[in-house]
DNA sequence: TTGTAGGCGTTATCAA
DNA sequence: TTGATAACGCCTACAA
């Protein structure tokens, strides 16, 4: 009940008979201090229910024990298991994390790396590689380590996939299978360099087989599951509507998938579906989503070890590019035979 | 390039000639100084591109504003979000979110709370009521605000959902249509006292009705959309099959649906799925899913806006219970005609 | 092996 | 309106 407020190391240190900076040293560098030294600091710590102040201990020490990261949205499977598997890495190494959002606004992002850069963090972890040019000078002039995933970005250290790879083989598989006319649901192409990267692979692939894949063939979305039916809807609607479609994350042909079953169109008989992401739920879907595996575990991981390196000073800035790789499921399959195999005209 | 190491408060005093708490004032209480003596300040400070240490204004000033978040885990759509939204939220006040997430261990819990604690959070955010008795000690004398969510416990602050009537609002429903046999998927039960009340709830709705839900129509699982596919298959394959299941969560109603779709067990017409939550993706399903309501972005938004009242000491201990809510959609439907609808014998 | 003392960068309390 | 000066709680050479 009546908590006396706070125990300072020097309580500890004055209960112990020691002086404060063997208390310091017990919690530091105990195997400096004699055994039956050490015993008396530990008990009058427990005593006391002593806790350090971080805070001190950071300004004292230049070292917080915290890592920032910061994302486009939290609101997203796949950001959210990065910074679990992040956090669950950090906190191994007795590091915390301390996460920012910016919903793909520029300006908020600048400010989210001014912040945690002021709250002291030891390292910083960010999300895609495109960044507003005050953002990049203040990276620039930072003492703390970065890493950015997603999207490399020349001299910062990174834990990339090839988003651009990643469309390409989305649009590649569909090409294998027969398919002509592809279209493709992404996210806004604002501040996106991932999305803006997978577009232009799976267009990349269209062009080496001599095709291409128009704007009207590719809707724009709010990346949302209700923005992938919204897209598919559009595009089913063309005259000359495509007989596959590439969902710009997996979200997005879940989504396609959802809306092509209840407009009775047969997935993958009459419409094909690649999403990109390889979300938990893409395996288990009816059917199970064909998608590029994208390795969010270890970019995790990744992310965590070359900062957490790079903090205690022993890793150099490294470049780390994760494989991607298309998972054929059943959403995907041969173009319908005949000659204007996706055409709406009923007549 | 050769940025020089880093500026302080005192290199701004001396170049605009005043002394530091003159510049302390400038950022901090601005109507005190006057015009042309800010004026030089925030010259000087902009010139030097001054950034203020915020571990040591936290230290001085006993405010880190920061606050520190603790949920399950991260990777699940509707803690992100409310993380998401509690984010959003604070950063407008100049807060900075803290995150840790234990894996339903009570024991990471724990250590969670310390290390934010010691951390020196302006405040703290906790999902679920249920916790170690040391957990509880620590938090007891915290001397940082804190809000529970979720689930309520007397004499701390809390914006909680009523997860027993969310559960019996999903059964009742079940009840109305004329089930009999409903089952359950639920997570696993230990340190998750949010399933646990669903479950309890559905089970009170069936006892009111002289009916009851038996162990063996209680699947437990993991918190994943393959849980729900795996509980699905288990509750079907019973002799006596259930007419009607509930998610503890919208993934495993989810989940449900596409194994029963699967298992070519039409829904709702031969299998009525509800879910609890109302995640972004329920709307949207075909058939889209019934499900109860539970207002996430509220539960973030009223939890950041008490732990900031808290903080800034205009606010009392409150206790918001915000309403669940069943909204009917396309899964559920009147149990099928017939004296053992659902049995599984083929005789 | 342990103690002393100076500093980490700000804020806050008094005076002036 | 502004300026000294002491905290804030801990770390870490350096000294003993």
């Amino acid at each position: 009940m009546a908590a006396r407020r706070k125990v300072r190391l020097i309580d500890v240190a004055r209960d112990a008979g020691v002086s404060p900076a063997t208390v310091s040293r017990a919690l530091a560098q105990p195997e400096l201090l004699a055994a039956h030294t050490l015993d008396k600091v530990h008990e009058s710590a427990r005593k006391l229910a002593y806790r350090p102040n971080g805070m001190a201990r950071a300004l004292a020490s230049g070292r917080s024990m915290t890592v920032g990261a910061i994302v486009p949205t939290l609101d997203s499977a796949i950001f959210a298991q990065v910074l679990q598997v992040m956090q669950s890495a950090l906190a191994k190494d007795g590091y915390q994390l301390l996460v920012a959002s910016h919903e793909l606004n520029p300006a908020a992002e600048t400010e989210a790396v001014r912040t945690l850069l002021a709250r002291g963090v030891d390292g910083l972890m960010l999300v895609g590689a495109e960044r507003a040019f005050e953002t990049a000078q203040v990276l620039a002039t930072a003492e703390a380590p970065v890493v950015l995933t997603w999207c490399a970005s020349p001299g910062i250290a990174s834990v990339t996939v090839d988003n651009h790879r990643a469309g390409q083989l989305a649009a590649q598989h569909l090409l294998d299978l027969g398919h002509r006319r592809i279209g493709m649901i992404v996210g806004h192409l604002h501040f996106n360099d991932r999305q803006r990267a997978r577009l232009a692979g799976a267009r990349a692939a269209l062009k080496a087989a001599a095709l291409d894949m128009p704007d009207w063939l590719v809707s724009e979305q709010p990346l949302t599951f209700a923005g992938g039916r919204t897209g598919c809807a559009e595009l089913l609607e063309l005259d000359e509507r495509p007989t596959a479609l590439i969902g710009g994350i997996d979200v997005f042909a879940i989504g396609c998938i959802q809306e092509a079953q209840a407009r009775g169109i047969a997935v993958p008989e009459m419409l094909s579906v690649v999403g990109i992401d390889d979300i938990d739920m893409s395996a288990h879907m009816s059917p199970s989503l064909t998608t590029v595996h994208i390795p969010t575990t270890q970019i995790g991981q990744e992310a965590a070890r070359s900062l957490v390196a790079r903090i205690e000073g022993e890793g150099e800035i490294s470049q780390i590019e994760l494989p991607v790789e298309l998972v054929v499921r059943r959403s995907s399959t041969h173009a319908p035979v005949g000659g204007a195999p996706g055409r709406n005209s009923q007549t």
